[in-house]
DNA sequence: CAGGGTCCCTGTAAGC
DNA sequence: TGCTTACAGGGACCCT
């Protein structure tokens, strides 16, 4: 799944494709998950950014292109049988494949995000200065809801999704079951400092793809950020640490795994 | 506001 | 072998 150090692969992958390019038009038949998509026409892209999964391209004349990869979403310089939409460009095409169209694209007035208001409500950068402990504490402190289910809100840290919360939450030796509320302060800053060690990590390694090959780069190649998975999608099989199989149970409608022995056995009682 | 459930989608894997 | 069902999940939305 495309979370954040995936998104952040993409985003360096499509800098060289895009930047300094003129947008002819996007050419889809979808244009309730694709909005708005005819004002891109003939628009410079002036840069990439990234805000959580977001992907932010900065156009001429104050417009702005946003994109969600959603679960399936991705980049390709060939036409698939899952390409949905086509991107043509002044020197070529690129295109996004998406098989179970989850992804969403918007053109709004740069800024002006009525329409998402998922971005509207982001936290932080996991990997900025803005990403500050007194905060993500604070919003612990403040909510009895499960860690897991935190860490998917997108609001103590943007862009982390079911892998890295996962696999943050084994390097934190907490359960994903602990109570925000319940946490003491030493916990709260091994899950801070696990974050941004996974995520940072995950981006080195050129993201997770998994076994499906969902996750693959505009260029084709696949992460290796899945050999390092401790818990995710090792169901049944020893944890690294302790040997002890990982168990996975739905928290907040999502599979998730975890050792209960190093992460304790909260949940399974 | 919190927590739970459903829906959107479709490829893949598991079960019969 | 071939068909059916379950499952995967980011996020919106609805209900209690």
């Amino acid at each position: 799944m495309p979370e954040l150090p995936e998104v952040e692969i993409t985003r360096r992958k499509l800098l060289p494709l895009f930047v300094g390019k003129r947008l002819l038009q996007l050419e889809h038949r979808d244009p309730r998950r694709y909005r708005h998509t005819e004002r891109v026409a003939g628009q410079r892209v002036e840069g990439i950014r990234r805000r959580g999964k977001f992907l932010l391209f900065a156009l001429t004349e104050g417009w702005e292109m946003v994109v969600h990869l959603g679960m399936t979403g991705g980049f390709r310089l060939e036409r698939t049988l899952h390409t949905r939409v086509a991107f043509q460009l002044e020197d070529q095409e690129v295109f996004f494949h998406d098989p179970r169209r989850f992804g969403r694209i918007w053109v709004v007035r740069k800024g002006d995000y009525q329409e998402i208001p998922l971005l509207l409500q982001l936290g932080p950068e996991p990997l900025s200065e803005d990403f500050r402990f007194h905060e993500f504490w604070l919003g612990l402190k403040g909510s009895q809801k499960p860690l897991k289910t935190l860490l998917l809100e997108q609001r103590l840290a943007a862009g982390v999704g079911n892998i890295y919360a996962d696999e943050a939450l084994f390097r934190a030796r907490l359960s994903p079951f602990r109570r925000g509320r319940e946490l003491t302060e030493a916990e709260a800053q091994r899950l801070f400092a696990a974050l941004k060690k996974v995520l940072a990590e995950a981006i080195l390694l050129g993201g997770s793809t998994l076994s499906d090959r969902t996750y693959q780069q505009p260029d084709g190649l696949p992460g290796s950020f899945q050999m390092r998975h401790a818990v995710y999608g090792r169901t049944g099989l020893p944890c690294p640490v302790c040997g002890t199989p990982i168990a996975k149970r739905v928290v907040g409608g999502r599979s998730t795994h975890f050792c209960p022995r190093c992460q304790g056995m909260h949940g399974l009682l």
